[in-house]
DNA sequence: GTAGGGTTAG
């Protein structure tokens, strides 16, 4: 029989989803919120408390019936002195060896503690059997040894199992509880059982308050988290620097840097984790300058700075590209020797890359003793960074050499490589490889191989990715969209943002990818629906968007709107202003675009190569000749810009709109660059000189150009029609052309000869007069005047430029109909009007 | 016996 001395209340602690051994048992509701239990039959081993177990062992040593008691102590004491020197497979086989009287819960507990400092599964678990099996109860300090080393040996459903049958308050064990759930990052486990010692009034610890904010944290729980704030300075942990530590980065990872700053002030003895974690706050938040800021209050209080602190001033370094204090860190830190560790090697690399210094990168890259895959990736990365893609994917294969296996992010980082340089072959090597090694389930990994299709401008390959992933994200939607978008491809980015926006809202992001879809399309009623949703989502305020938005309505031949919104840009950057230069120069307002250039200059932007196109291309559209000569010429002289083929193309554009064919001809002869198509397309097509352009095109000989078959489309309640020249299919054909051929005859009884020069060439006069009635722009406006309300503006895009024949045709039927028409063609716009045209003849 | 800050990316 065993005599147990109780020395607590008969009263156990019952564990939120235990299911007790013993079901007679009644819980009590006490007002302060806590179970009580109660066991309805007291049993002394039921009762046994683990605060008082040393207690148990003296009785039960001196009152076992029928053993010598010296020798029950040579085995508990032999047990002991195993687990001291480490001798798990003696300590264990003598634990099995023994009977159930022989042992103390000591020994047990001994062997439990090596095998999880072991970790040891297979052994805890024989012994937890010859546990259950010697019928000792599963409680107090045995329970506790069991559940720490299920959890040391990462069974964390054992652990838990055992947990639950517990009747502990031990606050020790529920933050090793939550910890763990916290670290397989199950925070929801760890918050419930935070809540179940809530309910049961097991004060926390400082412990308690690390682990459950680092849930909060992790799950995004903002209130929650302020409510442990208060909690924990109720209980007087305020002073308790580890539970303010976590506190500031509880804050800090929910992006409340402010919070954080104050819990930072408020602390009296920081120590060096208190000052990296401010640190960390605002380079994480994108402060990395107050990041530094810190760091020198830091320097100059004297705390010794430690590896992660150099590591965080080296991220903010890198993130606000200040090399001068990177390289200062880097000396201090080989002094220091922290240079041993890969870490702060792979950071310093990464530091001197982010800063632009690539030989400094190399020189850490060439000189590290151990190189991780994370070394490699940081280095490709760098590569890319500075454009040398080529160099990118040489090392990337140099890697594989070294037998280093990319993860995800070298994935991402070759991806992005191939995308820069265009390198679908190497790509698609990748896309084997991603294949191969399971990783085309990792989002990011889909997302990077859609974005190198799109920008090899294979889009049939990134929508073959795109339509097999299992989930797809925003990026997923946008990168499909902007590749749509990008590639000449504006109804599929249409048709996919339809899509998108039943299984997925649209972020800004998006509408700045499809809006240029509108734009190409000249497709007006979808543009002013995006333009009405962006509105109702708050995303005009988003740069890209509103440049995107301006850019669209230029597109789609609403100026005036395009010039408003345009003036509603709070800050307006190179691109806004770009793109209003273009507008201006696409309309025929020459002088309005000059004018915005000289207010950019004025707002102290600086244009670059893209944005003198846009005036040239201004200039050349206007017939502002003397004009575009001074931007050309200051585009070098002021801004160190050397013209590319585009400016040079607007040059010839110029010369020849305006008469000067021979000069525009030895302008390009004087080319420093090869010319290309549109340098003599611009000679060609623009000039009606037709018999100099007959023997330039014999002086260009071979040199010949390549022309895409005309088409035109027109869009109409939402939905766009396209018309291609000569084609005869479509539904409403035989109305268009009844149209046409009355309007022709009108035009001919008014004197109107039609340009045969337009039409093709080696043809009669007849069949010239047919092919110029079938032009894709005749027959999309055809099509208008018989589907568009009386009255209504008449929008037709051409891909092309327009034909004389047409354009003369356009201005008769504005006359005739009485309707504004809109024709954009590929270079810019045409809006005709009484017989009138905004081009004055330069187009 | 448990906890707090740190690298690569679309």
């Amino acid at each position: 029989m065993l005599m147990l001395c109780i020395t607590s209340p008969n009263v156990l602690w019952l564990s939120p989803s235990s299911s007790y051994h013993d079901n007679k048992a009644k819980p009590l509701k006490p007002s302060n919120g806590c179970i009580f239990f109660k066991p309805s039959i007291p049993s002394p081993l039921l009762s046994s408390n683990a605060g008082n177990s040393c207690v148990n062992f003296r009785v039960s040593a001196t009152s076992l019936a029928g053993t010598s008691n010296r020798e029950i102590v040579d085995k508990n004491a032999k047990i002991g002195e195993f687990c001291e020197l480490g001798n798990l497979k003696n300590a264990v086989e003598m634990v099995c060896g023994s009977q159930r009287s022989e042992l103390e819960l000591v020994a047990y507990c001994s062997v439990l503690e090596l095998c999880a400092g072991t970790k040891s599964l297979q052994d805890g678990k024989r012994v937890h059997s010859v546990i259950c099996d010697n019928g000792v109860v599963v409680d107090g300090y045995v329970g506790s040894k069991l559940v720490f080393m299920y959890v040391n040996c990462g069974d964390l459903r054992e652990a838990r199992r055992v947990f639950d049958k517990l009747s502990n308050g031990k606050v020790f064990l529920w933050n090793l509880m939550i910890n763990e759930y916290a670290k397989i990052r199950n925070f929801r486990e760890g918050v419930y059982l935070f809540g179940n010692m809530q309910e049961l009034g097991i004060q926390p610890n400082s412990y308690t308050f690390s682990c459950i904010l680092k849930c909060f944290s992790a799950l995004g729980c903002v209130k929650e988290g302020e409510w442990v704030h208060g909690y924990l300075y109720k209980l007087g942990f305020s002073s308790d620097i580890t539970v303010v530590n976590s506190l500031m980065a509880f804050y800090f990872k929910n992006r409340r840097v402010e919070s954080a700053r104050k819990v930072f002030d408020e602390l009296r003895d920081r120590d060096v984790i208190s000052w990296n974690s401010m640190i960390s706050a605002y380079v994480s938040n994108g402060l990395p300058e107050k990041g530094v800021e810190i760091f020198r209050q830091m320097v100059s209080s004297g705390i010794d700075v430690d590896l992660a602190t150099i590591i965080n001033i080296l991220m903010a370094c890198s993130d606000s590209g200040n090399l001068a204090l990177g390289r200062a860190v880097h000396a201090y830190a080989i002094k220091a020797c922290f240079n041993g560790d890969i870490m702060f090697c792979n950071n310093v690399l990464d530091m001197y890359s982010k800063c632009g210094d690539l030989s400094n990168a190399i020189q850490v890259f060439e000189k590290m003793g151990q190189r991780s895959v994370v070394s490699w990736t940081s280095m490709i990365s760098g590569y890319v960074r500075e454009g040398l893609s080529d160099e990118a994917i040489r090392l990337f294969c140099e890697m594989e050499e070294n037998d280093v296996s990319p993860d995800v992010y070298t994935i991402t980082s070759i991806l992005h490589a191939c995308a820069c340089s265009g390198s679908l072959k190497k790509g698609k090597d990748i896309h084997k490889y991603i294949t191969e090694n399971d990783m085309d389930s990792s989002v990011f990994v889909c997302n990077s191989l859609m974005d190198m299709y799109a920008k090899c401008g294979s889009m049939e390959d990134a929508h073959s990715v795109f339509s097999r992933m299992p989930m797809k994200d925003i990026v997923s939607w946008n990168t499909m969209i902007g590749g749509y978008s990008k590639n000449g491809l504006p109804n599929e980015a249409l048709e996919l943002f339809s899509e998108m926006q039943q299984k997925s809202k649209p972020d800004s992001m998006t509408i700045s990818s499809v809006l240029p879809a509108c734009a190409s399309l000249a497709a007006l009623d979808r543009g002013q629906e995006i333009h009405g949703y962006l509105l109702r989502n708050g995303y005009f305020l988003d740069q890209y968007v509103a440049n995107a938005l301006v850019d669209m309505y230029v597109k789609c031949g609403v100026l005036v709107l395009a010039q408003l919104l345009f003036d509603m840009i709070p800050v307006k950057d190179l691109i806004s202003w770009t793109v209003i230069i273009a507008g201006y120069g696409m309309h025929g307002f020459g002088r309005e675009a000059i004018a915005a250039f000289n207010d950019m200059r004025n707002a102290g932007i600086e244009p670059d190569s893209i944005s003198f196109i846009s005036i040239l291309y201004a200039c050349s559209h206007s017939g502002l000749v003397d004009e575009g000569w001074r931007f050309f010429d200051i585009m070098r002289s002021d801004h160190n810009i050397e013209p590319k083929l585009e400016h040079y193309a607007c040059m010839v554009d110029l010369l020849a709109r305006t008469g000067n064919l021979t000069k525009a001809y030895k302008f390009i002869n004087m080319m420093p660059i090869e010319p290309d198509a549109t340098i003599w397309g611009s000679l060609l097509c623009e000039a009606e000189k037709w018999e100099e352009v007959k023997k330039l095109r014999e002086r260009i000989g071979r040199r010949g150009l390549k022309k895409d078959p005309g088409c035109s489309w027109i869009e109409i309640k939402g939905k766009v029609n396209i018309f291609v020249a000569g084609d005869t299919s479509h539904p409403e054909a035989k109305k268009i052309e009844s149209l046409l051929k009355k309007l022709r005859l009108r035009m001919k009884e008014e004197g109107y000869n039609p340009k045969m020069q337009y039409a093709l060439i080696n043809a009669d006069v007849v069949e010239k007069e047919v092919a110029l009635c079938g032009h894709s722009e005749k027959l999309a406006i055809a099509f208008g005047i018989l589907n568009l309300p009386p009255g209504k503006t008449i929008r037709v895009t051409k891909n092309l430029r327009v034909c004389g024949d047409c354009h003369e045709m356009a201005k008769f039927i504005s006359t005739t109909s009485r309707r504004e028409i809109v024709l954009r063609d590929s270079n810019r716009f045409h809006h005709m009007k009484d017989g009138n045209c905004s081009c004055r003849g330069f187009w």
